[in-house]
DNA sequence: TTAATTCCTACTATTTAACTAGGATTAGTA
DNA sequence: TACTAATCCTAGTTAAATAGTAGGAATTAA
């Protein structure tokens, strides 16, 4: 029940794209800011690229925006794609036995799981910043 | 932010345990209805001992008993010995610095860790039982 | 053409979880 | 006392996932 390093970083950096929202930054500007590698910061990205969070501008004086207004934007949505779609256990889908281990508890890792979403489904990127 | 083994079989062992609440029952007889061994079995129940969630008997007819009654023994009382307290970032304690990329979400994540554990412990053993 | 940037993908190292294993200790029973 | 069924203790091994490194292709502005 450890938050990946990239579910930590990547939250850091959509932060600060929520900072600059507007303008663009580019991913060596975040790794400044953040202190982790251009290289894995990259990737971390292209997960929120495809998930539709952050749009890439390419070339000279290109980088990286987020692509809605900060207040559009839930923790969640960030969360997930970089952190296994949260899934805290693998059967969540209610189509497993009762049989596997992994499952007999399933009602109450489901609940957990909604939970957890829910929380984190309420928070705004703007919010977050606020919060700080 | 996967739930691990130790705590998936070890909810169900007390869940076990539960059930048979007033009488003892050995490792062999959990690791059966299981389908874990009794070793691994052994460890977890080890720690949940050392948590005084269980006590043990010794010797011949020996075994394992839940501490108290099953309405008495939450949910997140079992899990945090067996995953690491539940805490989801290193850095949950307030005092460490803003500088690490780890802590700079801290509120947020001390929020979710504080949303997590409520949630685990407004669940009893017996209603973790009748909802199955 | 050059420089600054994103993009793509393969590889490696580190850490942790998951499990295996052996045998010591304890206690009930005959 | 001897035997057996159980917990207890601890070290070692394996497998998988995470975390990070690396090189270079593609794109775009000036």
């Amino acid at each position: 029940m450890k938050l990946s390093s990239k579910a930590r970083y990547g939250i850091f950096a959509v932060a600060q794209l929520a900072k600059n929202y507007g303008k663009l930054t580019s991913v060596n500007e975040l790794a400044i800011s953040t202190g982790v590698t251009e290289k894995y910061l990259e990737q971390i990205i292209a997960i929120l690229k495809q998930s539709d969070i952050v749009v890439a501008k390419r070339g000279s004086l290109g980088g990286y925006e987020l692509s809605r207004h900060p207040s559009e934007i839930t923790v969640g949505e960030v969360l997930r794609p970089l952190e296994n779609n949260l899934e805290i256990v693998d059967c969540l889908s209610g189509k497993c036995s009762g049989r596997n281990p992994k499952c007999l508890a399933q009602k109450l890792w489901c609940n957990l799981y909604l939970n957890i979403n829910n929380y984190l489904d309420s928070i705004t990127l703007q919010q977050f910043l606020e919060e700080q």
